[in-house]
DNA sequence: AAAAATGATTATGTCATGTAATCATATCGA
DNA sequence: TCGATATGATTACATGACATAATCATTTTT
């Protein structure tokens, strides 16, 4: 195997040039998703700015809502994000009045998270934006393919996750807790 | 519309629970392709490390050995990198005695990128490995269905890309931090 | 020749996210 | 019960990805 010019002619530079360019790169999945995420995340994260969030604190406040009592590790947990970063992002949100914590009674190290009266109208109203968004992005594709797209995605995501752990089999591989 | 616990019981933030508790945010392609992409991205870097490479890296030398003479702009244009950011990658690149800047002779301000031999042979290697990563996170989606995956995602590339150019047209949103 | 445009670069700022260390509380074992 | 250890949350810090503005050299335009 030996890579070769996508084209005979040597390129000029030119940039009326129609030649894709990145041609090399188009045959592997994980190049048509980084572009389609890019474009997803900016479309996303302009259209939750009118509220006040961005994607990470419209997952969480999303999350909160919908499993109000939910401590932070579980949280982070949920959504693969690292605790510190999820303090953070938790002071934005409880500062903007959506989201208390809450001292859990039987441990009292522990938050309890819950949305305040604000923070699920806030929720509600950014949930619609975000459904028009998705409608936008996916307009052109028909339900069957988009349930086909949300199957192989959870796939490749379970791969993706598969593949690292087996890297890490030095060290912890389960979680036993319980 | 208001939101409702995915529970009726309150979530007693038991681990052995295997509620998912993302349920509300499954029902998005883009939750799911960021998920996904993370995935990806993770396992693809650590596939690409012991070539000295990352994602960008493989990105830019792969496009360079498939261009040879292609022009930074033009390059930047490709991959949708800013300029400024491909500098400091091409650097790396050249570092690495992998890729070669030469001015153009018919514009002295331009460079003309090429890869050197060595470029060449660790862009075959590192394709390779990464034709390997991405059948690996493709596992068990047959090819069809892969099809589907890369047009759809190259479609909502493009319906991304329509919405931000046509939402630029007015100013720009701040983002207001605590 | 002067002005404007273009390719590349430098300097700089921001944001997202990860790691290590710390603090308080809880649990476990002797 | 006391001491060791684990856990939830936090703080402090590092890093990496990426964008913007300003600069320099060269080219193109007028």
């Amino acid at each position: 195997m030996t890579s070769r010019p996508e084209t005979a002619r040597r390129d000029t530079g030119d940039t009326a040039d129609q030649t894709p360019g990145d041609a090399v790169l188009r045959r592997f999945i994980g190049y048509d998703m980084k572009r389609a995420f890019n474009a997803v995340q900016a479309d996303l994260n302009a259209t939750l700015a009118p509220f006040g969030l961005r994607m990470v604190t419209y997952s969480v406040l999303a999350v909160v809502c919908a499993n109000p009592g939910i401590r932070q590790s579980r949280l982070a947990e949920v959504l693969s994000i690292e605790r510190p970063n999820l303090v953070l992002i938790l002071d934005d949100l409880e500062h903007a009045e959506t989201v208390e914590r809450v001292r859990a009674p039987e441990d009292r190290r522990a938050y309890e998270l819950s949305p305040t009266l604000k923070g699920r109208h806030l929720c509600d109203r950014a949930t619609q934006a975000v459904a028009a968004h998705d409608a936008r992005v996916s307009d052109g594709i028909d339900a069957g393919t988009l349930g086909t797209l949300h199957t192989a995605l959870r796939k490749i995501a379970r791969n993706g996750q598969s593949e690292r752990s087996e890297r890490n089999t030095h060290e912890r591989v389960s979680i036993p807790r319980a």
